[in-house]
DNA sequence: TTAGATGCAAAGATTTTGCTTCCGC
DNA sequence: GCGGAAGCAAAATCTTTGCATCTAA
């Protein structure tokens, strides 16, 4: 396992602020993918003097430093997930718009091959599923 | 092949004025990805009065008319792709910005099958790949 | 002490919408 | 002629930024 959010931040020579840490813990906890907003909101809880500009300034600082990594599921909010977590693919529900987390080697396997196959070098990617829930019982 | 995009317009019901031809044709002869800003400008190219309202209200119809299919390159700008082109994803040069089409069969296999271990039938997906040209040579 | 961070509000960028006028069918 | 479409500008959303003030190191 890795270092936490705000110590990753420290060793990045990052001025530790209360803002800064608050953020970094909210985001720490964060088991789901909460927009800015929502990021904002469960700050503003901990510390009311917490600014939505704030929020949004820290978490671009964290994408830049390569601590947070940004997100987008196609709704025109941006959303951040810790960069240090192993890395993984989105399933999408369409009805409930519930988030599942996977990983399949061989589709990253096959990402490589395909890059290389076209003359690049994969520096990274983004694969979402959107899907519906299959009725129970059903193969 | 398939139909035009006027056509498939017309099939729909669609009431074909002056400006969706023009951002059918416009969107029918684009080999590339434009975002509505540009789109308009094409559009504006060949008739002056085509407000960027009627460009994004058009490409939205069109969408939900299953005409067209939203991309997303992670921008901030909504782009639009004839829905009735053979399925592919994006491979994006991060240098250039170059995109690069392909179709990988065993990519989308995959996908299916990861979706259902998941418990869930797939609608959709979206994949991006952002990579850097290989240097010559180097296999 | 001081460079950098914050709050606030204004500005940007993209997309949507209300309303009047226009036009395809 | 009628109902949907377009133009225009205002509004809605999301994000960035200018500037005065504050604060971590």
């Amino acid at each position: 396992m890795s270092d936490t959010i705000a110590k990753r931040c420290a060793a990045h020579g990052l001025r530790m602020t209360g803002q800064r840490r608050t953020i970094a813990d909210v985001l720490e906890k964060a088991d789901d993918h909460p927009d800015v907003e929502e990021l904002h909101a469960r700050a503003s809880a901990r510390d009311p003097r917490i600014s939505i500009a704030t929020v949004y300034r820290t978490v671009k600082l964290l994408e830049e430093t390569g601590i947070l990594e940004k997100v987008d599921f196609g709704d025109g909010r941006a959303r951040y997930e810790d960069a240090e977590r192993d890395h993984h693919d989105h399933l999408i529900d369409i009805k409930s718009g519930a988030v599942i987390e996977f990983v399949d080697p061989e589709i990253e396997a096959l990402q490589e091959k395909i890059a290389r196959k076209l003359g690049y070098k994969l520096t990274g990617h983004r694969m979402e599923l959107y899907g519906v829930p299959l009725p129970k019982g059903k193969p």
